[in-house]
DNA sequence: TGACAAATGCAACACTCTTGCATATATTAA
DNA sequence: TTAATATATGCAAGAGTGTTGCATTTGTCA
């Protein structure tokens, strides 16, 4: 059995007016295929399995215009490096262990309900939590 | 009229069995009188204008001393570099503008209230959020 | 005041990410 | 199918943040 694509990355990358290279094609399905956002070594590493060595300046300008595009979504979890995420999956906030790393997905949004459902459900002792807004203040609204 | 020092720093410095040195007593000043969390390079400058030049390096080297210390907090709001606020300050989350960079403190924790207050009181136009928890796994949570 | 642990400056370095430029390739129109 | 062109890529250099090793200086405490 073959694994399904669920999305055709060649017409994705068309409707937003990407070349589809292979480098790009390959980048799409590893993305989709992650069950965590990845960040470009890890990416460079799984796209080498598929053949396709791709320098990490090529990574970095994919990533920038998939972002820009939409088609991925930049994940920052407080490292010193940046995540990606294939957008067509459902929006959701991660739960990260400072120990080992791993890296849950989360869908529901109450942040202090939330808090105790995660130390009672999955048992994740929450040490701190980040939350920032992004957006425009009211000044610069009007400039733009 | 001299400025009013709410804390001392030296006998803070203390309790945490850190050395009480001049850059040290005036970073701490710096950061207490800041109203937004100041990165490395602002702080330098800000010494610098304190008659105390000190080395990026142990400016660095005093983030991660009282970070571990808890006398500050290490604030993160999705740039490429980390900003550092005084712990004796209440906790609090951030509003920032994307367009001019400036960081509005915000104290409550309603997340989707927030975001409609947020619009109507304050005309912050946010567009997007950055929601993430960070502590130990169940399984960690074992080992040590 | 003297001894010792800790802090600092400096230089080198690691890591992530960006940029310039020459070359290669996907796409489009003929 | 091919030729023209805009775009993508590889490579090398570089920017910015942060770390580390080591020699020197400086707080602290006895």
């Amino acid at each position: 059995m073959v694994v399904q694509v669920k999305h055709d990355c060649k017409i994705e990358l068309h409707k937003v007016a990407l070349k589809a290279t292979p480098a790009r094609l390959a980048t799409l399905k590893v993305l989709e295929a992650a069950s965590k956002p990845l960040d470009v070594a890890t990416i460079k590493s799984k796209l080498k399995k598929d053949g396709i060595n791709a320098d990490p300046a090529t990574i970095f300008r994919m990533m920038n215009s998939f972002s820009d595009k939409g088609l991925v979504r930049e994940i920052n979890l407080q490292e010193s490096k940046l995540r990606y995420e294939y957008s067509a999956k459902e929006d959701h906030h991660h739960l990260l262990c400072e120990s080992c790393g791993s890296i849950e997905d989360i869908s529901d949004c109450n942040i202090e309900t939330w808090e105790k459902e995660l130390r009672e459900k999955k048992g994740f002792m929450i040490k701190h939590h980040s939350l920032e807004f992004f957006g425009l203040c009211k000044n610069c609204q009007k400039l733009i």
